[in-house]
DNA sequence: TAGTGGTCTAGACCACCCG
DNA sequence: GGGTGGTCTAGACCACTAT
């Protein structure tokens, strides 16, 4: 007669509390019963659903406010993620073979507009690199780079003809503050070489901007392929 | 003479941990002290000491194994979030104004293309909607959606013609699962009249689909205005 | 001011996995 | 087998905010 009294994991509480509010146990934008309402129901303490409910606020299907409640989101889907794999992982990953190719280094001043992105001053120096990465002997991606030699003095040592500049920061560079923007372009002629594309082509462009301690540490432009798709990691 | 015993939360002890990465007091590759010795140093428990190393771990600046320990992730940026506002939100929060206005809608057998990537079967009917949105009475998005009746039956009495579908559907649908994906296409001639672009301009598209409980829901289509920038949020 | 979630404590047992 | 993180307990006090 007694009902189960095994006390569940948090792991356990998300599940259900997911299926409540598919099933509309729970409707969108009603409140759910308070955490130690929940802890008793499900034979734990406040610690675990509290957990639970912690975890699904962040994935963005509820809202949580002190002496409020926890209500039911309208629109669950408020975030992407994307994983940035390194290229050569994304390009070996498909089974393909990759390879590197500098096509131009050169050190100079940092160009205004790139001061002005990166929020630092106009007159420090920069290594300007030019590259393009394969997949199985066609052009995968095609970046254009700038390396801050204030922010990352190694630099100037390094000539990047055999290893390409985001491998050789990511092993360097312990870890940063991000900016990644994303848009659609128009190939020109110089583009469309690179890429093995026809001038005009669309061209999926992401630039990364990062910084270390507020120090500007590299912009790059990456121009994909033609017929370049980014998906998302399935799901939270 | 005795240093402060006053204990660290966890939000500090991230904030800790951040910093003796980027002082390389912590290199890359290398390992963690245990969550005991951390604790004992922050005058804490392994409970709190868990929660920062955790959450670290989950923004992908380390990688936890139990016997093995905490070590520190050389390619800490292995993601990024985006934010996908509703488009009235997305659009008003620029101080623009929104219109929006329905161009097709139609019920109709799902085509084959759509069912292979719905990962259902052909032989369901569905709602097919073509409309535009507006900024200040500038195209900004067209989209071009499916919305499955066998999933959302009251699909069948709306109309559209005041409301958009996503609108619609984030009001009426509780909750899915969602694939994005992201890529570059040409305008063709009716595209590029829809948006008031040119003939051949790069269109930045995004493509969303959506389940509930396995079953498909809709698939977009978006197709954003020239010049279309997605940025991520600032930073995680 | 009262009620809710946010966080912390001091312990415990368990699961995994490297050696 | 033993050491690490993963999780849970049964409390406690605090911080915020709606009313």
């Amino acid at each position: 007669m007694e009902p189960s009294r095994a006390s569940r994991s948090y792991r356990e509480i998300k599940q259900i509390v997911i299926e409540r509010i598919q099933n509309q146990t729970w409707e969108l934008d009603s409140f759910l019963p308070t955490e130690v309402e929940l802890a008793e129901e499900f034979s734990t303490t406040r610690t675990t659903v509290n957990r639970a409910l912690r975890e699904l606020a962040d994935e963005g299907y509820l809202e949580r406010k002190r002496k409020y409640g926890t209500k039911v989101l309208r629109a669950p889907v408020a975030q992407a993620k994307f994983s940035i794999p390194l290229i050569r992982a994304e390009i070996t990953a498909t089974g393909a073979d990759y390879r590197y190719s500098l096509i131009r280094r050169a050190e100079m001043t940092v160009p205004d507009w790139l001061a002005s992105r990166m929020k630092c001053c106009a007159d420090q120096k920069a290594v300007h690199i030019r590259c393009l990465h394969y997949a199985n002997s066609r052009p995968f991606q095609f970046e254009d780079r700038w390396i801050m030699v204030d922010t990352v003095p190694d630099v100037v040592d390094q000539s990047f003809t055999d290893i390409g500049p985001n491998e050789w920061l990511v092993r360097t560079i312990p870890f940063s503050d991000v900016e990644h923007c994303f848009y659609a372009a128009r190939a020109d002629q110089t583009l469309a070489e690179f890429l093995s594309a026809n001038t005009s082509d669309p061209i999926f462009v992401s630039e990364r901007l990062t910084w270390l301690k507020s120090n500007p540490v590299t912009f790059a432009r990456l121009y994909h392929h033609v017929g370049f798709v980014m998906t998302t990691n399935s799901n939270a």
